[in-house]
DNA sequence: GTCTATAACTGGATAGAC
DNA sequence: GTCTATCCAGTTATAGAC
């Protein structure tokens, strides 16, 4: 083996890891998750997990820190989405619900909610704060009040309403089926429009 | 002391405690209280709790059974509201947002998520299932469809995403002010109407 | 009745064998 | 590189002093 193989074999082992371990945190959060549980889920032994990954503490953080970059961008994006504001908040629903993101958007609600997220992680989200992902929207709901798509008031309360019942409702998403949700963004944007 | 006073005395301490587990479980689950922190809750020392609850799980069930009677009750009670089927439900919904239920429709909600769930819970969660909580508010919702109140599709469906939105908010609104999402309640009953 | 001390156990993190 | 054995800290539950 060539060390730049070996190289490549460290790095997909890594991502292993990093992805057992999203699917983990997301559902049971810091203190639920045991590395026992990662290393069962990526295949290796709990001493293994170490070698790759110094604490438990610094894989959750590095996760938070890309589910946020990756919840960044897409909310940085919707303004380049084709069509109106109300199709362009409909993709954005439609993304966050769909499996791949809802794992990140999960992962960043239990550094939120728990309480023995690092304070490292608490200072990352509070840049990334969600005040901030609804500045980001908010010129996009005002366009759609203007065109008539959405019903009149404070644009800050509606869109914190509505994301809140989003993620609520990924909260809960784990439980039912995959992405079962997503059937439902007619109903749910009922919440925004007149 | 009397007998009867101390009967008294003790059963006060009893609820004294079952409050404190209350509001510690439903923040934290049952993994993530520890019993020394429902004895801080109380003012009382770690050990005594033992005294009064043969375990920590002992106490989890209790409560969880409770707050399905208690969840249970408010459901039956909606038909008798006075009232159209709307502001029926806007009642129930008020309600289960409402600080006091809010803390027993959170404890449900971290007995049906965790896993560490004692299987004597699990069962009796199946028993009183969101199921039948559905089943109760059909005809009313179907009565309010009939007088346009609300919107068409199947009342299932439609009350299965509205309860999720509903307990996706509670979940979240401990870490929001007390009560915030009650002033939202018309906002999110545009999800039932037309 | 209530507290403090402690036994038994669980889980994070390290060390050493292969 | 990977696993197994082990250390140490924190938690549940009990026992014994006041």
């Amino acid at each position: 083996m060539t060390l730049k193989e070996q190289d490549y074999a460290q790095d997909e082992r890594r991502e292993e890891i990093k992805r057992a371990a999203l699917k983990v945190f997301a559902r049971k959060g810091i203190s639920g998750t045991k590395m026992s549980m990662i290393a069962a889920e990526a295949g290796i032994s709990q001493g293994l997990s170490y070698r790759y990954f110094s604490s438990k503490e610094e894989l959750f953080s590095l996760l938070v820190q890309e589910a946020l970059e990756e919840a960044q961008t897409a909310i940085a994006n919707i303004g380049n989405l084709p069509g109106t504001p109300f199709e362009q908040l409909k993709a954005l629903t439609k993304n966050m619900l769909e499996e791949n993101h809802k794992q990140y958007f999960l992962l960043i609600q239990q550094a939120h909610t728990s309480d023995e997220t690092p304070v490292k992680v608490k200072q990352l989200l509070d840049q990334f704060s969600s005040k901030d992902t609804i500045e980001q929207l908010i010129p996009i709901f005002v366009k759609g009040q203007e065109m008539g798509e959405f019903c009149e008031g404070d644009p800050h309360r509606i869109l914190f309403l509505y994301l809140s019942v989003i993620s609520g409702l990924m909260i809960q998403d784990v439980y039912t089926d995959e992405n079962y949700w997503v059937n439902e963004i007619d109903s749910l944007m009922k919440i925004l429009s007149k």
